[in-house]
DNA sequence: GTCCAGCTACTGGTATACTAGTATATGTCA
DNA sequence: TGACATATACTAGTATACCAGTAGCTGGAC
């Protein structure tokens, strides 16, 4: 861990702690845990950047207990890495991890959209998502999309009456987000591919075909992959 | 929270903590989380016992700081449930999040045999385990062949080179187990068909039959659903 | 006897001080 | 000039003290 002088630490910790505003009437871990959270995941922290406990606490002005909570699960997540008696930094970008990452949030929302074609799902409460979905990938607007897509896959894990499976899928998002948010060009036209998924899968559970409706999930899930491999051709 | 006498309570911390020797050259936190959890699994912590931070941190002669690390993390894991202000305890035994954990465990798995169908595998290191297995089955030695299943899964688990899986599969096996180590009755002859299955799902895997070797998993896993079943047809 | 206010003893959450370990910087010697 | 021992400034890990909130106990009013 290299000893950083003040100037020649290119990274702005202040400036990119701007906005963490404590409520010291709330408990401070889950809220910092957030904080730090947020900001790796759309790479305001970048890979590498080190995260010393007692200078990120003396800018949240909280101490140093409740930080340490919320580093100690961010590395659980693997979004950080704590070195003992060194320091602790952003974990890098990492393809493997990212890949597995995918391999697990497939598996998961498989077997949902599997228990979901065996129960059946309120299609009506989905088709305001779906066409919310339709209007911002005819116009190509990723964004908006992304957001319906959250809530979409979200309402199907709140269907099939699994919390922690989800908060699991929520867990391992955080490294496909990362590297989403980091690779933002060559996705136009993805939104329209994903919404043609998506009713694909509702088609297949409506009919009740755990298995079809299992492999479409598989298979839009894994299509995250794509991006990645593309995103590694670069430098 | 009641305000416990002491010769009202029936539970003795102290004994219960026997056999917990921390090493104070290594690290804390991971030791007494390991003690914890271990006891938790196996009910000698049954559900509903106190743990009280300060009191468990006296008998095991450490601080508060990293027990309440361990505690955290096990809180995460939904085995101790921590009321503000109030106290901890240890979770209930919740039908519901066995067999959501079953669930979780069943999709990784299937999605690990799906991987290893298409990659193949070392045939030759999984076949002294399976022999294993046969023997401990045909005497019906129970404790014998969960060691060798546990080693059986974890191996499919380190060819399938995802680390991260399973230890979201050993996070959630924790529930799992603690279930199956309360109705440690009524497995007669379970050993025998798992063993079958084992058998069942490495064909599966060296024929290159995805579909049929993840089914084959799911099966499996899902199977332990029949003894939470059994076990709560009693009072 | 019943009810309710307030006291008390406990809890976990937080802040802070101290410890032990590591990597860099520095000075010294060959 | 180079290698190597030592000093130093940092780290995270741990211990401890304090704080705020909760629940059961206690005693008095009725």
């Amino acid at each position: 861990m290299p000893r950083l002088t003040p100037e020649a630490s290119a990274f702005d910790m202040q400036a990119a702690l701007k906005g963490v505003a404590i409520d010291r009437a709330r408990s401070i871990g889950p809220q910092i845990y957030d904080a730090l959270r947020s900001r790796i995941i759309d790479n305001r922290f970048p890979p590498g950047t080190a995260l010393s406990e007692k200078e990120v606490a003396r800018i949240c002005d909280i101490s140093r207990t409740p930080l340490r909570a919320a580093i100690q699960d961010l590395a659980g997540e693997g979004l950080i890495i704590v070195k003992p008696q060194v320091g602790s930094v952003v974990a890098p970008h990492d393809a493997a991890r990212v890949r597995e990452a995918i391999f697990i949030r497939a598996a998961i929302e498989a077997a949902i959209a599997r228990r979901l074609a065996e129960t059946g799902v309120d299609e009506a409460a989905l088709a305001p998502v779906l066409a919310a979905q339709k209007a911002a990938g005819e116009r190509d607007d990723y964004l908006t999309f992304f957001r319906y897509d959250e809530q979409f896959h979200s309402m199907l894990a709140r269907m099939a009456e699994v919390p922690n499976a989800w908060q699991m899928v929520q867990s391992v998002k955080a490294h496909i987000d990362r590297q989403r948010l980091l690779l933002m060009s060559s996705i136009t036209g993805r939104s329209m591919r994903a919404y043609e998924d998506h009713v694909k899968l509702i088609e297949a559970i409506s009919r009740g075909d755990a298995s079809a409706a299992a492999a479409v999930m598989r298979d839009h899930v894994n299509s995250a992959l794509e991006t990645l491999e593309a995103g590694a051709q670069g430098p």
